[in-house]
DNA sequence: TGTGAATTTAATGTCAGACAATTAAAGTCC
DNA sequence: GGACTTTAATTGTCTGACATTAAATTCACA
């Protein structure tokens, strides 16, 4: 694991790849103890702030934790499930709003997901899990509620529906895909009548989820991705149409 | 952006997540430049390294990329497909590793995943999609695959149908979900007879996506899907029977 | 005046050495 | 034997310096 050419750029990169690889190909495993910095500048010939470097960057990565103290030093981490969704999480997100990624497209994407998990929900689905379901399903039909806190009910409601599948491999790639998808839902407006329409469906989803009928998860699941991008459709074109003539339309981005 | 609190316990890692969060709430846009670290330094009153460490953060996840010389800096990276997949696939790999996630856990979400694109890609697929697949299922029918080859190619012909359903987002969730199933796949041994049983499910799949069939793509894959299932149960049934008595079977983990 | 080479400059990349902070273990005293 | 103190090891941070890179600028020369 002492592998460094000459090639005297990104030092700190190459040892950070080095020991990522350690970890990939199981030469390093769970709870190892790294040596410690100095020990490993010696190794890599190279400087203490090197080595940290090499070290941060595979932190950001949740590749390794650090202690401080006597016994402290640098340990292989266990990528847990949290950790890893919310690595998903920001990369999905960035992805999404750094390429001009269509509304269509991102909602599509979601929507098949998530019908990829319907039957299995709708077989194992606890009631627990159905409880969720209602729950958000009140709240949503609560008139005060604020345009966020819809669509942050609404991924609640998807999650409970995403978690009945009980597959947390499942559940950590759904979590990306639906919550990368909240800023851009947050652009949209919801008149009463969507909500109503919006409830109408989930409604139907559980109750199917109730029956523990995966087909009919699944068409309600179209329905409401129908429902989705029509008011999207809807609502990005009374919004050109507005600012036609004042500025360009930028496609996304808030305007707070 | 400056805020950083008393608290003097990993500067860096705060610092990092204030850059961060500026980048996600669209505060720094692609392409811009950050301050030098020297002027980083002064704003968050902390040394020069302490900001490095910071920025190393930061370019292990992609979101910054750095440039030497007299106008270079640190740049806000417009996080691409290929980036993203990368990321992707080594915390999902990272992530079943670790957590002794089962093959069936595993294959269940793969499979599931794959057959939302099913439908998609029985409508959009192009020739060059059918071919692409028609000639992983030619390299596989070879004699002198190894295993390791036959995997690929493997997955090679499932990038080929979820790339069909041309929406990038979904290949991209993809992508995580079929690659980071392949170390799994790398402990199973096939067989002749399992092999051919697999190229005939492939061509059964090929010629669904050829008549544009989505329902007989979606049953394709489960087929598939019991197939590996089967296989795999047969074989670690077989590898723990043999190492009965020996060592404790370990359950997961390479045995090069 | 125009062009190409040399110089300057600003930035990151790396290094060396030091000190602070933290934590566990070893040692000491009652 | 238990509570307290000391010690040692390690990470976290700082300072200052030099090396390297690449763009901008200057300047000589045709």
């Amino acid at each position: 694991m002492k592998i460094d050419p000459s090639n005297p750029a990104d030092l700190s990169a190459q040892i950070a790849t080095a020991i990522r690889d350690a970890i990939v190909g199981g030469r390093l495993i769970v709870d190892q103890r790294l040596p410690s910095e100095a020990e490993l500048a010696e190794q890599f010939e190279v400087s203490r702030p090197t080595v940290r470097e090499a070290l941060k960057r595979l932190a950001a990565q949740s590749l390794i934790r650090t202690q401080r103290g006597a016994t402290g030093g640098a340990f292989v981490n266990r990528l847990s499930f949290p950790d890893a969704y919310d690595q998903q999480i920001t990369t999905s997100t960035l992805l999404l709003s750094m390429n001009a990624v269509s509304f269509e497209t991102a909602c599509e994407a979601r929507y098949a997901l998530e019908r990829a998990c319907a039957p299995l929900s709708a077989k194992r689905r606890t009631a627990d899990h159905l409880a969720n379901m209602r729950a958000e399903i009140h709240r949503q039909a609560q008139p005060g509620l604020t345009d966020e806190a819809f669509c942050a009910s609404d991924v609640a409601f998807h999650r409970a529906l995403v978690d009945g599948a009980a597959n947390p491999v499942l559940s950590y790639q759904l979590a990306g895909a639906v919550e990368a998808m909240q800023p851009l839902m947050n652009m949209i407006t919801f008149t009463a009548r969507d909500r109503a329409r919006i409830v109408a469906l989930h409604e139907d989803i559980a109750n199917a989820a109730e029956e523990r009928d995966g087909m009919a998860v699944t068409a309600g699941l179209s329905a409401l991705e129908a429902e989705t991008q029509e008011l999207a459709q809807s609502v990005f074109a009374a919004r050109s149409a507005r600012n036609t003539g004042k500025n360009e339309a930028s496609g996304l981005g808030p305007e707070k």
